[in-house]
RNA sequence: GGCCAAGUAGCUCAGUUGGUAGAGCAGCGGAUUGAAAAUCCGUGUGUCGGUGGUUCAAUUCCGCCCUUGGCCA
């Protein structure tokens, strides 16, 4: 077999959990022992400034180790699951056309969906469709509009409920963009296999109190170190609305209504921690139907446990395709 | 020490003209195809502060006690 078959085979490394399990972590500690680039599957790190409550690596890790995936658009812009299956595909390519493993970082775990199976052809997010879809929405109610989507596509509106506005406003856009149902075009979707040998690893904390405690902990630590500076700056320098994705992401929201002073320092604390609970509570979710190997991150040995699956998938033997 | 008010779900509170109670938030479970850290769906038994009394029946009425807050000494 010659070198460079050896390369294109090289396993891309999927580290999934949700917030706040030590992902990174155990992320660096294998990228001292192998040769690794991270591509980060995170759809708030995207946002270039976004540094504080996106809990983002410093400089100096990515220094030491490169990091694709990172502030890729300004907080006004919009990213998606489309684009980061485009985007992290082609880092996984040149990464492994650099001889080195891919190591898939992150708690988004659509992303990682769409990374896997694909997703199906469908026209892009449209502003101005959306835009208009939006002021219908607040003159007549979402399931209105939900009534209006069971006349021109009755299989998505049998599967939506009457007030969830964002799956609506996206089945209405679909049919306006392409003049024909979403459900008909969501049966094919793209391979998914263009993502090559992976080796799927789920790092899933055992007790919830441990993770709440570390979630709180992790906030204070973020307000500490200027979450509400960090929010108040990125206002002065760009045109932001609450209705922006970016101004939607844990801590960034509830450091908005603390600026504005709709509520103060101990509602913002509060609610900030039980947002991000309710963030790992859904990426429990997403994980306990994903197939992947299991790993406790209180394991005592869970870097070397983590670094020997790493070393058996980038020496198996694989078939020539 | 006296007077007043309040003690009900993890938190903030509502309520029962006596038939053992319900909202919001939190928590928990689920869905998830170009906004996904989003969006949405489901889920509410708790010595109704303690104790004694009245009553067929007390969380509800009465007595005493405890705790907290306020006012007066």
């Amino acid at each position: 077999m010659a070198a460079s078959d050896a390369r294109a085979e090289l396993p891309a490394v999927l580290l999934m959990g949700p917030t706040a399990s030590g992902k990174s972590t155990l992320a660096l500690a294998l990228a001292e022992r192998f040769p690794v680039e991270i591509v980060s599957v995170d759809s708030a790190q995207v946002f270039r400034g976004m540094d504080v409550g996106t809990a983002k690596p410093d400089a100096a890790t990515r220094a030491r180790v490169p990091h694709h995936l990172v502030d890729v658009i300004d907080p006004i812009e919009a990213y998606s699951a489309a684009r980061f299956r485009d985007d992290a595909r082609a880092a996984v390519a040149a990464i492994r056309g650099r001889g080195r493993i891919p190591l898939l970082v992150g708690g988004t775990m659509l992303y990682f969906k769409a990374l896997r199976e694909g997703l199906s052809a469908l026209p892009p997010a449209d502003a101005a469709v959306r835009a208009s879809l939006d002021a219908r929405a607040a003159g007549v109610g979402w399931p209105a509009l939900h009534a209006e989507l069971a006349r021109v596509d009755p299989a998505t509106a049998a599967r939506l409920a009457p007030n969830d506005s964002q799956r609506i406003q996206r089945a209405l856009e679909v049919y306006a963009l392409a003049g024909v149902p979403l459900s008909a075009l969501q049966g094919a979707r793209a391979p998914g296999d263009a993502l090559g040998p992976t080796l799927s690893l789920a790092l899933v904390p055992g007790e919830r109190a441990a993770l709440h405690a570390t979630i709180a902990a992790r906030f204070d630590a973020m307000l500490a170190a200027g979450l509400v500076d960090e929010l108040r700056g990125l206002r002065r320098r760009y045109a932001l609305t609450l209705e922006l994705p970016s101004m939607r992401c844990v801590g960034y929201r509830q450091a908005w209504m603390f600026l504005d002073g709709v509520i103060d320092a101990a509602t913002l604390r509060a609610t900030g921690i039980a947002a991000t609970r309710q963030l790992a509570k859904r990426q429990f979710t997403w994980l306990r139907a994903t197939a992947a190997t299991v790993l406790d991150p209180a394991a005592p040995e869970l870097v070397a446990l983590a670094a020997r699956l790493v070393q058996e998938a980038a020496t198996r033997p694989r078939p020539r395709r």
